[in-house]
DNA sequence: TTATAAACATACCAATTTAGTATGAGTTAA
DNA sequence: TTAACTCATACTAAATTGGTATGTTTATAA
């Protein structure tokens, strides 16, 4: 059970982002102060965008921002963006005629609330560097 | 972010061998009825072995039974036998020479906290099939 | 008006992980 | 002595991850 490497550079790109707000940042700038892949961050600020957690300028001199106050901006909503919905189970959420009579339908419901929870109740602004 | 099929079909195993404790059942049989590929479960029971949740008789007539009362099996025990400590980023827990400077370090400390509390509290006996 | 620097889009690709299958050896009861 | 088991290991196909490559569009500055 891991989340993926996507997760963790988006953090590491938004916590940056957040020490700098309101200022916008280019990805290439991004990248390379938090050691990320250049061209792969880009995809991933892409994502964060159209989840409208950045807002992006194009052209030269452009780069991302945050859209709101990192206060505002909750642990799991960047995590989601990058990765989807948080289910701990393919099965989660989804249709599954066998559903009534399965087990540990219990468990992935009851986790999945869980790391929603905690991954919400943590906001962007408590990760800031020291 | 998701657990596998490993531990999909370890809970059904072990919630089928829990409505059957103490007897044991052999892994062609808890295959038949769970649904689940009869050698590929033969592997996940000798995981169950080594972490001792299971106990396994040998030759004809053998099989598997709990080696605890199903009230006194963590979720979590059989999870983490089949796919391994809870971890939810590659870097807890191991060693990073940049973790003092990890901001996302207090993200996956607090959610893997959370996430082993949920599967420490649950026991297998709640799983009961009705 | 042209060069440059940036976002944005998409196709491709290698490595890893997952979810098995295949084969066979050892063990026990009938 | 054979049938029904556990147990061990090697192999493999499919999916996912973690990128790279290539190119287009947009805005600024010289």
């Amino acid at each position: 059970m891991r989340f993926s490497s996507k997760a963790e550079y988006g953090l590491k790109a938004m916590t940056n982002l957040a020490a700098y707000y309101p200022g916008q940042k280019s990805s290439t700038d991004l990248a390379q102060e938090e050691e990320i892949p250049s061209k792969y961050l880009e995809r991933l600020m892409g994502k964060l965008r159209k989840n409208a957690l950045v807002t992006s300028t194009k052209g030269k001199g452009g780069g991302y921002a945050l859209s709101r106050n990192p206060q505002a901006i909750a642990i799991g909503e960047i995590i989601e963006a990058l990765e989807g919905p948080i289910a701990p189970m393919r099965c989660v959420g989804a249709f599954c005629a066998k559903r009534k009579n399965c087990p540990s339908s219990k468990v992935w419901d009851e986790l999945g609330l869980q790391i929603r929870v905690t991954l919400y109740r943590m906001k962007l602004s408590e990760l800031a560097k020291k």
